[in-house]
DNA sequence: ATGAAAGCGCTAACAG
DNA sequence: CTGTTAGCGCTTTCAT
């Protein structure tokens, strides 16, 4: 069993990367991970872990440690809106794909879920069933998940001809916490909107706990509507509408993504990989009578 | 920012751990890598990812591999029964720490939880409530986790005085498949359980979908107890009775345990800690009527 | 005190 | 084609 470490030493190669995610317990991140972890192992490739606690400080440090490590390249899931820390990274040369996040100042490959479309397809959802006011919980601001699934949802209010209520975009992070913070403030409103749209999966769980609180049912008194299909979707007490992201997938392909740039097959133009949503159409959103409809 | 790889090769110490894992999109697991993260980082130590998918094949190659790669130590939430394994590594003097299994005849540090405890409060709550006739669907068979619940559940029958029928216990995988069909098996029995008890949080999502299929609700027509509390199991659409575990707990004690290990503190007799868990009262146990009792 | 040198285990280059 | 050697970047030892 040779020595990996003077190889690596010798070689300058330690067929190792360093994965960073903001919070390896959230079964999205999770299961990214594992994707990457399959595809690595096949190529004798290890991966260090590094969870950033959703912290942009923490992030820094986990990929000078990695950096220190001498591993072969980087698959980072960002967890906020700046980009220089990956910039300088990009600048040193070491291979990096980005997941989950789009920074247009910084060219480098990526691997995102179509956000605006997935946002537009469920609010545009819950106009096609008569809802006329409803409220969006928002995760981190200025990300660019949050910046798109944003867009979609101002593109659907245009797309129906409806007016926008701005105090009905409320929150700001993708965290359990907020999504109870939110609904509070959204089902405390005079004109309560008849929908809500959370912008994830912990959003939506503490969405659930509120509207419990309030002692409202889904969908009858509040429809609801979440980002990221999950195992128990079905099982709920309302079984959710959701829309599902191809997490398995989007590991997969930022770990290819990357080994060509290891592989030094680097195109000039670096790829930025855009996966499809999917609404999957559960019992979580009411049919309103057309007479609401403007 | 010194080269850590070369440091590594002339102190031998990596400043790196492996960790081995059956299946990180699993929440129980993520939750235990999520903590020792938390800890390792602490210290600057690095994690090794490893999932082992559920074989042992695949985890024997892991640690093949950890150890080619110098780590200071390893934590592996085994998959199997089988340790010899683990036993070689033992021998080879690494530090090791196993989570979620005890095997009797390997001397090593361990954290599990009480898995008996937790079973026979389950399976007496059923008890308590006038069910006699409850189906176990256990996980993978002859691992100390399975025989664990199983003891609790056969101690519950005995300690309330009730006959044990062998048919009740089914299945063989901690997997989502098999409490589909192992509930499928119960449910079709002439003679049909008025309870089950899913030994994993998988098994109890597969009981649901069965379940839901042979048009039968909870608590009415079936009571349902499931090992491993999870964020959404109050939120089902039968709130569900769990057994918690202390999954972050477990994981932060074994990188200590490890710590102590590698430190060189190594106390004669390895340690093994036993975790408590805890039931959790919901709404998914129906309260028959003592009529039914003997 | 500060500096030079040896060597960790491997691979790549070179010589025989 | 096989065997020897230099050196990857660091730490530790030893000499100044």
């Amino acid at each position: 069993m040779p020595d990996q470490l003077a190889r690596a030493l010798r070689t300058k190669r330690t067929n190792t990367i360093g994965l960073v995610i903001p919070d390896i317990s959230n079964p999205f991140f999770s299961t990214i991970a594992r994707n990457i972890e399959i595809q690595a192992r096949k190529i004798g490739t290890a991966i260090i872990l590094s969870d950033s606690q959703e912290e942009t400080q923490l992030e820094i440090e986990s990929l000078r440690l990695l950096q220190s490590r001498k591993v072969d390249g980087l698959i980072v899931c960002p967890v906020g809106e700046e980009c220089e820390h990956l910039k300088s990274i990009k600048i040193s040369g070491l291979p990096l794909v980005i997941i989950d996040r789009v920074f247009p100042d910084l060219e480098c490959a990526y691997v995102v879920s179509d956000n605006h479309k997935g946002a537009l397809e469920a609010v545009s959802h819950f106009f096609e069933m008569n809802h006329r006011s409803i409220g969006l919980i928002q995760g981190k601001v200025n990300t660019s998940v949050n910046i798109d699934r944003i867009k979609g949802y101002r593109d659907a209010h245009q797309k129906f001809g409806v007016a926008l209520d701005e105090s009905l975009i409320v929150g700001d992070s993708f965290g359990k916490r907020n999504g109870y913070i939110a609904t509070k403030i959204l089902l405390s409103k005079a004109q309560r909107p008849t929908a809500i749209f959370a912008t994830s999966n912990l959003i939506s769980l503490g969405a659930m706990t509120a509207i419990q609180e309030e002692g409202l049912r889904i969908p009858e008194d509040i429809s609801l509507i979440s980002f990221d299909d999950q195992p128990y979707s079905e099982y709920l007490a309302t079984p959710m509408t959701t829309v599902s992201q191809q997490t398995a997938e989007a590991g997969e392909i930022a770990f290819r993504l990357l080994q060509t740039q290891i592989k030094g097959e680097n195109q000039l133009s670096p790829e930025g990989i855009v996966l499809p949503t999917e609404l999957v159409f559960r019992n979580s959103v009411k049919k309103m009578d057309a007479v609401n409809a403007i």
